[in-house]
DNA sequence: ACAATGTTTAAAATCATTCTAAACTACTTG
DNA sequence: CAAGTAGTTTAGAATGATTTTAAACATTGT
């Protein structure tokens, strides 16, 4: 992406193109499917020598979601995710390694699901498949 | 549940029946799904005249935990959840108040979920219906 | 260039959770 | 049933992720 488009993307949401604003947004939206945290974001633009403060990068990330950037990945781990990938989709969550891989909804058929309570709308469906190593056992309930 | 019942069932699980596993498992094994958080557990019994400590509260959720007893729900809110029913099930989750509805794994039919990568198996599947108010209206992505 | 407003930052604060080490309790054995 | 030992509880400190604060700084419109 190059540094005008970056521009016009932040502009067309409302957001002054400002250097670490530009920095992070050059480096998620590349056109291919990311997944980061607040941490993660951090030491990927410290490796590449810039520095922001984890205030920003946490301030960056909120106001991309807002804006319809992003999108935010809950119950993964311990930390909160955010997904390049603004479509409605699903999550692979590999606990052997913290990674995430994406499930369009389209590859996902959930049928009967019962009526929602009365006064309610449901809001959103989200599914995570989680996947351990073939080889790796189930640890036994023991105390 | 007789608070003999409660020594049995904490015996059965090699847990030793002390003053707060016993107050704890009569509070959470009355026979209904109950849906906790370590805090709201925290609350419940001190509304009943009991003092324990947050870090027993922490040690015996987990406890019950690992002997089968419960099961822990991520994804829900910003707090970790512990739910008395521990078949293989899902959740409605009311993001106006925070409620927790259990969804029995008959109800939802998932189909085509999309192949493993290699050398991975699925350890499970979440699935998380999160309802709002039909009033309620979604926020605009505005800055 | 200047004011006005938006943005970034370091540092402190917060919140949920875990750890630590000392005090305490339940169970076993003699 | 006394004493030892192994398991438990606890307050308080520590941790880790995230948010807040208030001051310094940057961007924009005029």
């Amino acid at each position: 992406m190059t540094a005008n488009s970056t521009t016009d993307l932040l502009r067309e949401h409302n957001l002054r193109p400002t250097r670490q604003r530009m920095a992070l947004a050059a480096l998620l939206f590349d056109g291919t499917a990311r997944h980061v945290t607040a941490e993660s974001l951090h030491d990927q633009v410290k490796d590449m020598g810039i520095t922001l403060s984890l205030a920003t990068i946490y301030n960056t990330l909120h106001q991309f979601t807002n804006v319809g950037l992003l999108k935010e990945i809950k119950g993964i781990g311990d930390a909160k995710w955010f997904d390049t990938n603004i479509d409605q989709h699903h999550h692979f969550f590999d606990i052997s390694n913290d990674h995430l891989i994406d499930i369009p909804a389209s590859s996902i058929t959930i049928s009967h699901l019962p009526a929602s309570p009365d006064g309610k709308v449901i809001d959103g469906v989200d599914v995570i498949v989680r996947l351990s190593d073939k080889s790796s056992q189930k640890p036994s309930g023991k105390n």
